[in-house]
DNA sequence: GAAATCTTTGCAACCGGTTGCAAAAAAAAT
DNA sequence: ATTTTTTTTGCAACCGGTTGCAAAGATTTC
């Protein structure tokens, strides 16, 4: 149905590989054999296909993009940069949703059926053994979102967490909140810890103020929901610095039907900065981690892996910045 | 480097076309030749390259999933759910992104360079032309969130959108609204003109009511909120349907900013009920789309389609049903 | 136990391309 | 006009599989 290679090899009169030539930039072909090719082509409405092509050249330009979020709204900027990003560098991103999945084989070898050229596992809480799965067997790997540590074992792309954490105590201290707390994400996700570490250590230059932490289940407005109005029952703290902004809101809409009014009674700081935290109806205040450098440098390395699968994994970490808007009382 | 048909051929001292079989269904093969090869395969690590099964079987399993829709958190619902389905019918999407796209024939080469069994269109927005396309080309198509005519050229699955708005407006006629609007998404897009008929229809049986409309720029917070704030310059109307939830909520947002209660001074009532309008400080009052039904529905036809590629466009409409929160003030 | 039937296996061609190598053609040097 | 060098082209093998066909082997029938 399809015409082939070897159909506009007939039309044009000459050799298969005189065809396959044209179709591949850098190989030697005569400007007039060229032209022949073409209008042939043309003709036919040919063009080579890509997977019989990867069969010599080892190239798909299958990319994985892997997550198990998908229902973090930031996970939709994150999926439309993704997949424009690639896009833009004649890659393609087959998408893998791991929400469900517990063994990391079943999903390797699934990616190596489909021969990708390399994965991208755009998550903060699925265990690093996913990566490190995909590494073992060759497989170029980028993990965004992931946790930087002194001996990386992929190549990392994200934001300091620690740092993080310690640049939301220090807008908490800066506005002379006495006792504040931090409302994580799921206790087991490594972002989760990093980010209570940077807030506790800078929190314990402050002895005068009061610190606690807690954790909702899942970064999810339910999950944020549920254990603000848990702490509600006991003595609230005077500002929380949530894991993430879905979560912020989630928490925000507790505060609200206690009749808790914010940042009057209670501050909120959250993580991430999403759309909708600019929302005029949300105004959060809120640490941004840069999205978009993020995953341009996400998408560079992994280009770079492709020329280079042995590079040395590498962290590229992001310095965030806290947005103010309005759920945390002015500085003094 | 990773194990091929052919080695494992050797190790087990057997042909290659007995390891192809093996690893085929339905393929004759003897118990004790079959677990010779298995034990092989195991050794080695092996699992067959679908890519180049596809070259014969002329089929990948890949499916192009493609939409311009990146930007309405509804969307991640729906990419959720269409991962989840295509995969647990071992299918895989090739996630395509289309919102700086113009031409067809573009993702028509590219889709079919990647040889894809079929592709999923899952959008409301985009030009009809994108799914023809695919179709003129013999590429199954399914356009989720399509539009129903009675002279269908792709197969369709969604919800019948003139119903959808005679729904709504039979909703604001029985709390008794006087004077009702319909904010529209974009003016181009075939849902939002289906979902204006139903609605003027509707409500041109009942003469003592005023009607009106207007379009928002996109289906977003932004574009919902600026034509509210637009709107209220002028005389407002008792309550809106807005053709959308974001919408609505971005009209949500204008309302409270110019200091309208809702649903005390002004109704609303959305379209989709995505999760976000379930959320307690939202709590948007919606017509639901069973998006979960359309998903799965899209993906068994596409099934179907597989193995019937020329089956006749057929259109799988699902009613929807009004999900009653807290935006429209209460039946008399 | 031989003939007829059914099942299993391997051979070889093929799917749609790419590519090393040597021959042919063109261009440059003498 | 030759010879040398460079560029272009086609041959044929290969990428990692599948599959029609016929031969070999196993089973059933008489």
């Amino acid at each position: 149905m399809t015409a082939t290679l070897k159909d506009v090899a007939a039309r044009a009169g000459v050799s298969t590989s005189a065809v396959s030539r044209t179709f591949t930039d850098g190989a030697s072909v005569s400007v007039k054999m060229r032209r022949k090719v073409e209008r042939a082509a043309a003709e036919l409405g040919y063009s080579p296909n890509f997977l019989a092509r990867s069969l010599t050249t080892r190239r798909t330009k299958l990319i994985g993009l892997v997550s198990n979020n998908f229902h973090n709204p930031i996970f939709l900027e994150v999926f439309d940069r993704f997949t424009r990003s690639l896009q833009d560098r004649g890659l393609r991103p087959l998408l893998v949703n791991l929400s469900n999945e517990t063994d990391p084989e079943n999903s390797v070898r699934m990616l190596r059926q489909y021969s990708v050229d390399g994965v991208i596992v755009a998550s903060s809480t699925l265990p690093p053994a996913f990566s490190k799965a995909f590494r073992d067997k060759g497989i170029p790997v980028v993990n965004t979102f992931g946790r930087h540590s002194s001996s990386p074992e992929v190549h990392v792309v994200g934001i300091d967490n620690v740092a993080a954490g310690r640049l939301a105590a220090r807008e908490l201290v800066a506005r002379n909140y006495k006792s504040v707390a931090f409302l994580g994400g799921p206790q087991s996700a490594t972002s989760t810890k990093d980010r209570l570490k940077g807030f506790s250590e800078e929190l314990a230059l402050h002895p005068d103020i009061a610190v606690s932490h807690s954790y909702a289940a899942a970064y999810s407005f339910k999950a944020g929901r549920a254990e603000m109005l848990r702490l509600a029952r006991g003595e609230l703290a005077e500002a929380y610095f949530c894991g993430d902004d879905v979560l912020s809101i989630g928490a925000l809409s507790a505060l609200d039907e206690i009749g808790k009014h914010v940042p009057e009674d209670v501050g909120v700081i959250g993580l991430n900065d999403m759309e909708m935290a600019g929302w005029e109806n949300i105004a959060l205040t809120t640490v941004r981690q840069p999205i978009q450098q993020i995953i341009n440098s996400s998408v560079e390395m992994m280009v770079a892996m492709l020329d280079e699968p042995d590079r040395y994994p590498e962290a590229r970490l992001f310095p965030c910045q806290v947005i103010e808007r309005a759920t945390l009382r002015p500085r003094p």
